[in-house]
DNA sequence: CTCGGCCTTCAACATATGTTGAAGTCAAAC
DNA sequence: GTTTGACTTCAACATATGTTGAAGGCCGAG
């Protein structure tokens, strides 16, 4: 019966709830959703409304910008969830952003464990030397 | 016999070369210096001197970005390297930075399991929602 | 009908991580 | 002794990730 405007069901939540419900800044909220980490519907009166999945998403965000990714990385997996995600949706995304998270991080120890099995892999391999201002000790 | 100022033996490399070396530009190599992540002596003209560590510390600082790892923090763990680290420092680094990715990377995992085992976790509470601007769907 | 609150957009600012360009110094080469 | 090339500093710009504040809209309460 309201005035309501083409807002599909469960898209109840403003900026300030999400941000409440997420722990970020009603600011931070915008943003995301301007890089299309989340997305939102509007009212007649122009506000955003968000579903609860809002606020997972950018939970898991946060915690995927810790191991390196960045924010546009991390909606380029997210755009894998359908509108309504299934578990089997979210198993995919979860996946992803594990195996983005292991994959770096086996690319660090793996050149940590080059460097100190073959120290010449850290050393300069032509002596390339600066031309001659004083120096050479 | 060169006009040579204190310039320690094995510091013989401009910043030309450690960018080459070490595969950035020689902007960043600078700025890396500004920033603490590697250590210069300067020429009686005032010029940078590098030894080959300098690329060393930068390649890794590299990838250790890339598991969101800041460059302050990176330089932070650096601090452990003494002036001629053993094999023994650069363990004690190469632990403390796979430490702090697997640790992220588990937060990762961790967050995102709760999530899939307690759907709960990912709902918002208590039903905050949005005062009345039209728009209950 | 005004008030308070939450919303909107937009621009400015802030930090991290660099890059680019201008202006000047220095040493080696011609 | 002038030119050349790499170096120096410093300021401006660029991108990512946000925050803050100004100016204004919309709605429910008193």
């Amino acid at each position: 019966m309201s005035i309501a405007a083409r807002i599909p069901s469960g898209f109840t939540l403003s900026v300030k709830d999400v941000a409440a419900a997420a722990g970020v800044a009603p600011s931070a909220v915008r943003f995301y959703e301007q890089h299309g980490l989340i997305t939102a519907y509007r009212t007649t009166s122009d506000q955003r409304r968000f579903d609860d999945l809002a606020a997972c998403r950018i939970k898991v965000a946060k915690v995927a910008q810790r191991v390196g990714l960045t924010v546009r990385e991390i909606a380029d997996i997210f755009a894998a969830l359908p509108d309504d995600p299934r578990p089997q949706d979210w198993n995919r995304v979860a996946v992803a952003l594990v195996d983005e998270a292991e994959a770096r991080t086996a690319a660090l120890r793996t050149y940590l464990d080059e460097i100190r099995s073959d120290r010449r892999l850290c050393e300069i391999d032509d002596r390339v030397r600066a031309p001659e201002v004083p120096d050479r000790s």
